[in-house]
Order: structure tokens, then C-alpha cells, then sequence
DNA sequence: CCGAACTTGCAACAGGGTTGCAGAATATTT
DNA sequence: AAATATTCTGCAACCCTGTTGCAAGTTCGG
């Protein structure tokens, strides 16, 4: 409960009840999340526009980050160390086709590539379908 | 001109002028795609729904593959030899922060990635976004 | 406990994407 | 070349995602 508090406090959010109930929902199940995730899990105390926000409260905060999905936006909390000034995610993403959970492999970096003179990347995001362990 | 029916042929597909001309505005644009872009270069000739359609259909067909973007789906041409059957797609994706344009790195393959025990994957997906050589 | 600053809920809107159906166009058969 | 079956298209309507403006409510520092 105080941790909640604390994660907010550190990125100089006010503590509300929705928020932490959004952060805590995160936490608990650990897969990434969409809005409809959460509206499902949330929506009888919060309006879908009070989520919407909070979602991108987190993004800017740097609690939280995108995860691409070919059908559609997802978000999962961001390991540590992210702040507004720095976003840190060379991570993988696995999407399993049976559960239709997507999770983020923390441990696993993208591989480097090597680009064609010319090509200044900035941020990489691999996303991988397949079956996860639990399905396998 | 012979070279779109050809195609169309190829896939089992009537050739309508609709399919024609998105088909021509992928080969022509050379980078991926929006519906909204497919609107915007054709909106006054067909209906909203005749390009979701279309799209729709060159997706199942093989004839595009999807491109995961962080702002929304994007679709491009498939390099040769995908079917209905069996898409073949792990090369790399790039979008520039600049010009906003979206491309496939058709030369470059998604390097290999050790996964933990039990995940058994299927499809990659790899966006790079950075600057392009265009606009750097 | 007061006021400034920030959050929330509501209403309204814009855009993306889908479905059902009737009419039009295409391909096929004769 | 005409008739037929099949497939496409346009229209209307709809649902979902995501955003904005504004008034009322809440948080936090003094």
C-alpha cells in the first residue's frame, strides 16, 4: 500500500485512488495491459477517460511503457530506472497466440543490427508471437 | 498495368479497379501504409469501407503484411512468394522520427534470440525508429 | 484549515475498424 | 452475346479507442 504511495511520490504524482488502484493492477498481474484490461478491471469505479489519462500520466512519468502489438496498444510497467528524462527498454516482447498474454522477457536484449550507412537508430522494439511455456 | 491484373490473378482475385489502384499506390509510394494514407491518395474514388476491404483481403491473400507501428497499423507489400498458405516475413522495420515514414529493411533479417526454455515462437516483428538516411 | 494547483467526471467529439444488405460489376457457361 | 452464379462495392449503422473542454471535486503545502 506504502509502496504504491512511494512509487507516485518518487515521480511527483499525487496520490489518488485511482491511480493506485491502476498501479496495483500492474503489479499484480504481470502481463501488459491494455485500457480495455483495465477498464474491465476498474471501470465501475473510474470513468474510461480518468484511465485513459492515468495511462499517459504513467507513459510520461516513466512508470510505465508501450508494448506494440499487432492488435493494438499495451502497457507494462517499466523494470526500474526509467524517469521522465530517460526511457531504458531494449528488452523482447513475447505475445503467446493461445492465452493472448503479452509479457516482457526483462533478461533477453534485442540483438544488434547492423543498419545501412545512413540510419540513425534511436529505439528498438521486438515483439514475438508464439506459445508461451504456460501454453505449451 | 497488365503486371497489377497479374497479380490480382495470381491470388484468385477479381480485378476491380479499387484493387487496382491501391495495389499501384503501394508499388508506386514505396513505404508502408495507412488506410488513412489509402483514403487520403484514393478517398474520393472509393468508399471507407471498399479500402478496409481490400486491405482485408490483400492481407489474407499474402499480398501486404502488417507493420506494427507505435502510432497504429500500417501495411506493405510483401517481397515476393507469400501466399495465402504461408507469409514469410523477418526482416526488419524502420520508422524515422522525421519524416515519419515507415520502411521495410527488406536485406536485413531479425538476428537470432535465444529464448528461455518453453516458448516456442512463430512470427518477429522488429521496429527500429530512428532517423532515415533521407533525412539525416 | 485555506487557497492554489492538480484530478476527476461528464459530455461531446474524431478516428479506426466492422457488419448487413441491396445493387452493381465480374467471371463463367452456354 | 446473353444468362447465370459469384463476388465486390457503397451505404447506413454501429462499436471501440482515444482526445479535449469545462465545471466540480480532491490533494497538498503553508
Amino acid at each position: 500500500m506504502d509502496q504504491l504511495r512511494d512509487t507516485l511520490k518518487v515521480h511527483h504524482l499525487r496520490t489518488t485512488t485511482c491511480r493506485e488502484d491502476v498501479l496495483s493492477t500492474f503489479i499484480n498481474r504481470k502481463n501488459a495491459l491494455s485500457h480495455g484490461d483495465l477498464e474491465g478491471a476498474l471501470g465501475e469505479n473510474y470513468d474510461r477517460v480518468t484511465i485513459y489519462r492515468t495511462l499517459k500520466t504513467f507513459l510520461e512519468k516513466g512508470i510505465i511503457h508501450k508494448v506494440l502489438d499487432d492488435e493494438g496498444l499495451r502497457y507494462a510497467l517499466c523494470s526500474h530506472s526509467c524517469s521522465e528524462e530517460k526511457h531504458q527498454h531494449d528488452h523482447i516482447h513475447f505475445k503467446c497466440s493461445a492465452c493472448g498474454e503479452t509479457n516482457c522477457l526483462e533478461n533477453l536484449h534485442i540483438p544488434a543490427v547492423q543498419l545501412p550507412e545512413g540510419y540513425n537508430p534511436e529505439h528498438f522494439n521486438l515483439l514475438i508471437q508464439g506459445v508461451c511455456p504456460k501454453c505449451n
